[in-house]
DNA sequence: AAATATCGATTGTTCAACAATATTGCGCCT
DNA sequence: AGGCGCAATATTGTTGAACAATCGATATTT
């Protein structure tokens, strides 16, 4: 619980952050929880006035929502974020591959996060497998040299990683993903890009299908929301 | 200068990083200029911690930078940065024009903005001008109907109008682009989706090609950075 | 039971203080 | 004169306390 970090020059606020951050998409702090001034500048030792600096960040981050005169509350992603979200990804991941440069850089990230996935599943780590996943389309983005369009996508992944927390069971969820997206990457690297697009778009198909379906599951009224 | 307003029930902090937003996009901050503490809270007639508070929020939207120990500085575009925008322009306009709905409401805020450009225009207002055609093209992202990608392009046209200001002579810069915006929605209107993504991208094209004068004209020497 | 008054808890905002770091300016030495 | 080190100064980083404003829940009244 130490907030004061003797030789690292990084800053507090930052600090802090990032640990609310692990916080919230490691899943100790669920979606909609209230996160208390007071509670959390004990618990974190720090001064309400910086805690309130992080809440400011966090908040433009979009993983928190901060109500007038009630605080700050952990996002709750709803049905229109996922089909928000996969849009999105289509619209960014698809392009992405079908113009890659062959031998990119980025497609050895793809491999690393794809290595470590594999070694997160021995090991039956499936948050670790979900958060190499995620790496792995990260390094996907990355093929289109863009550094606000990875910000932006990170941003976007941590909404993912807050989504991935609704999943009941981890293991059925990620399993089928590793040997996707290791089709995709062998296919970059053979230079095939129209092939790799293709299989993206499998990914994100299915990807968006079991995400809902876990959704579906955990708030059954939600779908005939329109006309009570 | 009055900070507090009585019957506006909104946040202060928000309201004051609205001001600040302004006086940066507007031109009265000048990129890289430093953003005193002291100095913006007795202006500004709020304490330090609220401003503070601003320059999170401001920060994480990528209209300051915020230094360790240094403070906050207006953000300065630079030459990547231009390309950068631009080649994200082209990856989200592009496929939300070919892909847009007949008759989407959209169009209408297209239109609307186009008219609001021509009484720019005729006002003399080219700064104005400058806003409208922002703001068509924020429409033309709309037609998406995705609400993180037209967030994204709203942080995006921020940093834009930043590099707007670098313009010298706004009256040649923005005019020409009033007509290709005109033929954009024309067509849009008209239901011939991949004539307007052909127009838009020649609107795209040029616009680059007119911002990257403007920057090399100020900075002579930031061609040749590479290997001196 | 419904509307209302009241109270406690939480957030919103400010201020003053001190520590840590950066910038400035000055004297000093070569 | 010109560069260097060092103290003096200004700025940022962070805290704690204080008070106003608002919200939530409880108790009271009708």
């Amino acid at each position: 619980m130490s907030a004061a970090r003797p030789h690292a020059p990084l800053a507090l606020v930052e600090d802090v952050a990032a640990r609310i951050r692990e916080q919230i998409v490691g899943g100790h702090l669920r979606p909609g929880a209230h996160l208390s001034e007071q509670a959390l500048s004990k618990a974190l030792q720090v001064s309400r006035n910086s805690l309130r600096e992080v809440f400011r960040q966090l908040a433009a981050e979009g993983l928190v929502r901060h109500e007038l005169n009630r605080g700050v509350f952990v996002a709750t992603p709803d049905l229109s974020a996922i089909i928000d979200i996969y849009k999105i990804r289509r619209l960014i991941e698809i392009p992405a591959v079908s113009r890659a440069y062959p031998n990119h850089p980025a497609i050895e990230r793809m491999e690393a996060a794809l290595a470590l996935a594999q070694s997160c599943r021995e090991k039956g780590d499936w948050i670790g497998v979900g958060s190499a996943d995620i790496a792995f389309h990260a390094a996907i983005v990355a093929l289109a040299d863009s550094s606000r369009l990875s910000a932006f996508f990170a941003k976007i992944a941590f909404e993912l990683r807050l989504v991935f927390g609704i999943v009941q069971t981890p293991e059925h969820f990620h399993a089928p993903f590793i040997e996707q997206n290791g089709r995709i990457a062998a296919l970059l690297r053979g230079g095939d890009m129209p092939a790799a697009a293709k299989a993206l778009e499998e990914y994100l198909d299915q990807a968006e299908r079991m995400v809902r379906g876990a959704y579906d599951r955990l708030h059954p009224a939600d779908q005939a929301k329109t006309v009570p």
